[in-house]
DNA sequence: ATCGTCCATCGTCAATTGACGATCAATAGG
DNA sequence: CCTATTGATCGTCAATTGACGATGGACGAT
């Protein structure tokens, strides 16, 4: 145990946040999923169209949603046939406060 | 291909930002290399007490922070037998300007 | 010159990921 | 009831990841 230019016994860690963090950033973690969210960024819903625009396949693509739906960064509302994507803006907001809080405090 | 709320044809992707957030979304997608960079956030240097604090085997650590060094987010200066890790507060900000543009555009 | 310390790297292993085609479920429309 | 459409899910495969112990290299100090 050398040392640190300070401390390191006061830290204490926040493990549920570390982990949310992560795990929004492993959902960003691929550009297909980052362009998806792009696009829905722009756009209040969509069908999936969405596979055209990634050129990948289609069960590719629903299970890149899936992951963006699981990290609560995607919203999808069901009217059959179709289904609405949405970008849930307070998902964004959520990474950048965690994000502050690394490295502001 | 069915219909959006708005057009899809005007859409323009900026695939090397789209990479490039990806790639940050990556180094930062693990639980222990967010809390490498919350410890690395509050002191400026470190040897590697960084191992004890992770209770992670100094093999692991040590891939760890190559990960976030060659993501750009922690930078390390080597003065034998030691090194000094720390966080490059700059690409921080620049994560926070990916995400900016990703939906206020 | 040798030793100890610190850190990187290698090899290995299990687990996860990303991609795909194929299939399935639910509904609207005929 | 049948069909077409949309999207989720399954099974598979190769590739990547995360973790570890073991080894190796570079000093500083003795």
């Amino acid at each position: 145990m050398t040392e640190c230019l300070t401390t390191l016994d006061g830290i204490q860690f926040n493990e549920a946040e570390e982990k949310e963090l992560a795990s929004f950033a492993k959902a960003l973690g691929h550009p297909a999923r980052v362009r998806l969210l792009k696009i829905l960024a722009g756009r209040v819903c969509l069908g999936s169209d969405l596979v055209d625009q990634l050129g990948l396949a289609q069960s590719t693509v629903s299970e890149h949603l899936r992951i963006l739906r699981e990290a609560g960064l995607v919203d999808a509302k069901v009217t059959h046939p179709r289904t609405c994507f949405s970008l849930r803006p307070e998902a964004l907001e959520r990474i950048r406060q965690l994000l502050g809080d690394l490295y502001s405090l």
